[in-house]
DNA sequence: TACTGTGTTAATAC
DNA sequence: AGTATTAACACAGT
């Protein structure tokens, strides 16, 4: 599932490949792919518009275009990705981008919850969304602060995208078996070391993940079918009856803000 | 066949 | 106001 490394990752990949073109044609083949627009309107927003830098806000790609921004998230099972043709099979295609140079940016979508919004400006995001957890504005402070400030359970905390914006399922239960916290645990019970090892290993995590392309559980391609690594180096999601890496008691899956989460009942104590 | 998982939003409840 | 819970979306996999 797509989270901020894997849509960093993405990014990446599709940076250097698209830069300076056009869209040339649009074609949307799921006909829902468009969140905020009629599909219309939206086609006739990209449509020749020259795309001038692709970068990420939260887990949305955000394509920098001539006039406006086109974005993308890819929610579960989204795949973006630059193809010299199209796919014989459209099944799981909900969109494809004919670009100036003859190649196709493609949107695989299995579940067809992905899809796309043109904005004139990022201020409706920027709004909605809160810091990212590879920013400058992501402190000991700032986190501190907004911690202390709420009494919630931490995985929902991290999950709330209006908190921090990137995290995900899997990346919340390595962040929270790492620092030895239950993801039940209510965030302003957290003393200030406790969020200092969380600043770090939440910075740490992502910008390791990042280094491996990500991680692929199932669906996760990126740049043509290329899966990520880091699920190797996971320390805890996946692993349910597992030892524990760190102190070999048996690793459980449990339900926490109505989400499968795994964890070490032995370290990270309730 | 029925259930699960997964990101996000909307609706609802406390 | 702040927080938690559930349903909905759509589909493959079990």
């Amino acid at each position: 599932m797509p989270e901020l490394p894997e849509v960093q990752t993405v990014v990446n990949s599709l940076k250097s490949k698209i830069i300076e073109l056009k869209f040339y044609k649009v074609e949307l083949i799921w006909k829902r792919v468009i969140y905020n627009l009629d599909n219309e309107v939206f086609v006739n927003h990209i449509l020749n518009k020259t795309i001038l830098d692709v970068y990420r806000i939260g887990k949305f790609i955000v394509f920098k275009l001539d006039k406006g921004m086109m974005l993308c998230h890819l929610r579960m099972t989204g795949r973006l990705f630059i193809n010299n043709g199209l796919p014989n099979n459209l099944k799981h295609i909900s969109a494809y981008f004919h670009l100036n140079n003859d190649k196709f940016l493609i949107f695989e979508d299995i579940r067809k919850f992905g899809g796309f919004m043109y904005l004139n400006n990022i201020d409706i995001i920027k709004k909605k969304y809160g810091v990212d957890p590879t920013s400058k504005q992501f402190t000991l402070s700032w986190l501190r602060k907004n911690i202390k400030s709420r009494s919630r359970q931490m995985k929902h905390l991290l999950l709330d995208q209006s908190f921090i914006s990137g995290l995900g399922n899997i990346y919340t239960d390595e962040i929270m078996w790492s620092i030895r916290v239950h993801p039940q645990t209510i965030s302003n019970t957290l003393n200030n070391e406790t969020i200092s090892k969380l600043l770090k290993e939440t910075k740490n995590i992502l910008l390791e993940s990042i280094k491996h392309h990500g991680t692929t559980i199932r669906d996760f391609k990126f740049d043509q079918m290329k899966t990520g690594r880091y699920k190797n180096k996971l320390k805890v999601y996946g692993r349910e009856k597992l030892p524990c890496k760190r102190c070999k008691n048996t690793i459980i899956k449990t339900k926490v803000a109505g989400r499968g989460t795994y964890l070490c009942p032995a370290c990270q104590s309730f």
